[in-house]
DNA sequence: GCCGGTTTCTAGTAGAGACTAGAAAGCATT
DNA sequence: AATGCTTTCTAGTCTCTACTAGAAACCGGC
């Protein structure tokens, strides 16, 4: 590769960036539905067939819109519990996790939330190759709650799995009523999850489990 | 209105339901971007064009498909609760509303389901049109957790806005992931989410809030 | 000012989707 | 079997979509 190769390929990149922004921006405010080319196109400025030379199709862009999504969001839960050091309190760890996965769907931006906001509306294909790498994120959680079943912290009578995907579902629900001008901000809507999650809705002066 | 006029008007209105039927299947298990007039056309064996005596737009089509939703869900809820009786225990209503949604979500068939998993992915017209109608809804489980805040049965640091929505979403969500075939059935998933809810997921002897 | 490689545009194709007008078919009553 | 109403079909229109081929513009180095 030549001098200016380089330098023109660091171009592309960079509007091959802008592409994938304004992509994850429709897809997380109007859909996969409402997503087309031509929309993508007008927001960075170009005619729709110059995507093509950036983009293979329409289903590469999308799908690498997710893959930034959901990378992203793993990144910032992981780097959430490595600040707790090691061998950390199962349920604190939880919580940790609670409250980074709410930060990161409803404040890191278009790429989080046009993940969680897609998902389920994909095409099969689509779907399909993506879920590799929800998978790998999934296994984290699992991960996290085998932890606090194992040591006891987690109360016996309830299912790992059914738990771990109605906290999560409860999070990627979120940004369909949340709106950053009013009220609670991401980290707190992450702590009041946690909270009720860990330790329930009942007021202590009525409690009687 | 004739007789011929008013036995033909029955035949229509079954045919209509079964267009219905049709379109909430395919709005659940595919949907509203893949529910198009031919496809639902084709699952009543008629032509696309023919539906149009039905109904008078595929939005009018999609509108009555997630009116009936709600409607279900909300009788089914409101239905449980009046089981309770009169002056009933504010988190005893909550777990058995909890439970109920999450039966109608999981166990009601096709048109509670369609109405949650195109909830948000749909056109802004058909969004704003149904709105009033989840609105409703809405407003009665305002109702149970300003009961349980008011009795003093609820937390009082936690904010009662926050968990409708975040209890709704984790249930709402649900559709994605579960699956009939195994584990738990939907009351199952329902009483999960409800402990969960109430009263936490850390183990008693763990405790300390 | 020309060259080579990179990027964007022009001008299409082909297919799918919602929707429509008018013909045709059903069918109960007479 | 003729009538009148209801229901369905035929055969299209029009718009939007993803995608493509080849021309044009851009741009740094000579």
């Amino acid at each position: 590769m030549t001098h200016e190769a380089r330098r023109m390929t660091r171009k592309s990149d960079q509007t091959r960036r802008r592409i994938l922004d304004a992509a994850a921006a429709t897809l997380a405010n109007r859909g996969y539905a409402e997503t087309s080319i031509k929309a993508i196109a007008d927001a960075v400025d170009m005619k729709d067939g110059s995507l093509y030379y950036h983009f293979e199709s329409k289903d590469a862009l999308v799908l690498e819109v997710l893959r930034l999504g959901t990378t992203l969001a793993e990144a910032a839960v992981a780097e959430a519990l490595n600040g707790l050091g090691d061998d950390p309190d199962p349920m604190e760890a939880l919580r940790t996790a609670i409250v980074a996965h709410a930060s990161a769907v409803l404040g890191m931006g278009d790429y989080p939330r046009a993940n969680v906001r897609n998902f389920g509306q994909l095409p099969a294909a689509i779907a399909n190759a993506h879920m590799v790498h929800q998978q790998r994120y999934g296994d984290l959680w699992r991960g996290l709650l085998r932890a606090a079943a194992a040591s006891g912290h987690l109360r016996p009578d309830v299912d790992a799995g059914a738990m771990r995907l109605l906290i999560l579902g409860a999070l990627n629900w979120a940004p369909e009523w949340y709106r950053p001008d009013g009220g609670l901000d991401p980290d707190r809507i992450g702590e009041q999850m946690a909270a009720m999650v860990l330790d329930g809705l009942r007021s202590a002066r009525h409690e009687g489990r």
